[in-house]
DNA sequence: AATGAATGAGTATTCATTCAT
DNA sequence: GATGAATGAATACTCATTCAT
């Protein structure tokens, strides 16, 4: 018991998930996160150096994992823009799907995270960004994405409605078909609300 | 002479304002707002019942403001569905725009409010929601909205995109063309990013 | 009782003397700080920064006091030189003796202060320290003090012995006479162990 | 090979003397401890039973040295009582100074801990004291010593100068000639400051 | 004997709120 | 209404010590 069993570190980042997601960052106790990881307070010290580095460390799993996702998807050749494109928002939506606590923090959290200090927010973040920016680029030389739309402007506008997506989802999934949240994503960003020949 | 002491009132709201924005809700100090106020700390909680009850009123004003805009719009009857959603679009935006540190509150703390305690949110938010609502469907029954879209799933779609670009912009103000993003965000919902015949 | 009472600040003082004095710098408690001198916790931190504010405002307010009456004697010119001296130790002796616990905290706590952060160290020290210094070199000018004797050596071997002396004194009070300590320090810095011929 | 444990034991005991000598004994850290004598941490309770014990056991070995290196001199009879002097003095003086972190550890810690549990010191200090106070007494009855000061007082007067000096040197060992500082303890003990016919 | 991950008691400090003036 | 000194509950974090390996 006294030796490291493998998963604490990870037990604490679940745990704090947990109690971020409920509590908000602020009002989340570190005693409160130590107690649901089943381990003591002091602990929480041995794998985290403050409650801002817990927090920090979620956001750059996420991210980390975007990242990396989405690398994956832009070099593959086999994908038309449209399904390049498609596959990309299922990636985003299934990470951010997969753990409704996770998303909520993000959610809550990670404006204030970049307003306070940008340049210590994980480097996956703008990394990701970039790749993000990189295909609607590509779309954009196809001539398939609108070559007048401002890309900074449209990626705010995608991660925005879908960070508020996914927070409603995660806080009331009772009210949202998750389906039915892709599906519209989906179309939305594709092909707005009115009604015109596709 | 005594009919200023209006002003007080106004003077900590506005005060609180750039302090909420400038530092997030939870590190913002009273003695600060006070500061800034030019009043002193006592007197903040002679016009308020506690620091909540602050934000509450700033969120209060801004959504009733909205919410009574909105409602002059909603029931004129001399625009088309497509001038009365662009209109609703700028109201929005020059809603949000007219002070960017108003805009960096609400896009910083209106979910987690929201998350604490949705009965205790201003009514005016919801029935804004309901407003914006009601022209989504308005357009859908005139069949120039696409009737396969979610409303509810929408409205989330656009305020969150609004909620991403208003703060990016109040944030980072040189990086944004304010008459760029508000022309992308028309575009961009009415639509999306593909290449169609509109 | 919500107002100053003028005394909150020296109250405050007092109690941390006895605390610092009795447990030790690290061992003392704010909790008990404030309990002793009959005041809430908050309010230690309305008059001190901190706890080491309060130990500085410790030394600050000793080594003050000792400065202008040590200021006030090396102008005197009433005195014959070793007049002055014998002043100088019976004024040096009284202001320590006047609180023993003060005395402990001096003796016990200033090397640690000054090894720390000697640059912020309360400057009537070194103030004190000089006219000190002058008032030697004026004996050694007149010919009554030794020249062979370092200066600065002196001083530390004065003051060393008087702070070993005067903790011993305040320790165990009961072990000393205090006329017999004050008569002993005079004679023997001014002739030493020896018998000779004065 | 098994031979060699010992090393570990001293290894620890003089890494604690830097660290206390560095940050004071409150600041020092049993894991910087550990990690100057290249040990782990729990070796350091294999042989220490507390970080108080390791504290003790440094002023246990000082003043066991200074006690026994007193008593081959109180004994000898080949010198006359002022050379017994000097050399007690001498004898102090060298062994302060071999090594001046423990200087600096005995000048900060000694009054503490024997405020704190005057029966729980070594008790190599009060057999120091007692055969020191003797040689005085020997030279009073020797009619070399002056009949008049009292024994206790000019044992603290002594060591307390001792104390302030020896640290000072060890602190900023720029400023003292180690020689300069001897002689003139030397001189101003058995002759004070002032001149006169020797 | 040696290790170092795990522990959790212990405390300085903050700051929204109060209320005597 | 206005003030701001006074309050004290509440909490992140430290670090000496332990003990399973």
């Amino acid at each position: 018991m006294r030796k490291k069993e493998g998963n604490k570190e990870e037990d604490i980042l679940k745990a704090a998930i947990e109690v971020f997601a409920q509590a908000g960052f602020y009002d989340a106790k570190i005693s409160k996160i130590a107690e649901l990881a089943n381990v003591s307070i002091g602990s929480i010290y041995v794998y985290y150096q403050n409650k801002d580095d817990i927090i920090y460390k979620i956001f750059d799993k996420l991210w980390g994992s975007l990242y990396h996702n989405l690398e994956a998807l832009v070099n593959r050749s086999d994908l038309s823009m449209v399904e390049k494109y498609d596959a990309m928002i299922d990636m985003i939506f299934d990470t951010f799907t997969e753990n409704s606590s996770t998303a909520i923090v993000i959610a809550h959290e990670q404006q204030r995270l970049l307003l306070r200090n940008k340049e210590s927010f994980t480097p996956y973040y703008d990394k990701f960004i970039d790749l993000g920016e990189r295909i609607v680029r590509e779309g954009v030389k196809k001539k398939i994405f609108n070559p007048n739309i401002d890309t900074n402007i449209f990626r705010h506008f995608l991660l925005g409605a879908f960070r508020d997506l996914i927070n409603s989802w995660a806080t009331s999934p009772e009210e949202f078909q998750l389906n039915s949240v892709r599906r519209n994503i989906k179309f939305l960003s594709k092909y707005g609300i009115l009604i015109h020949n596709q």
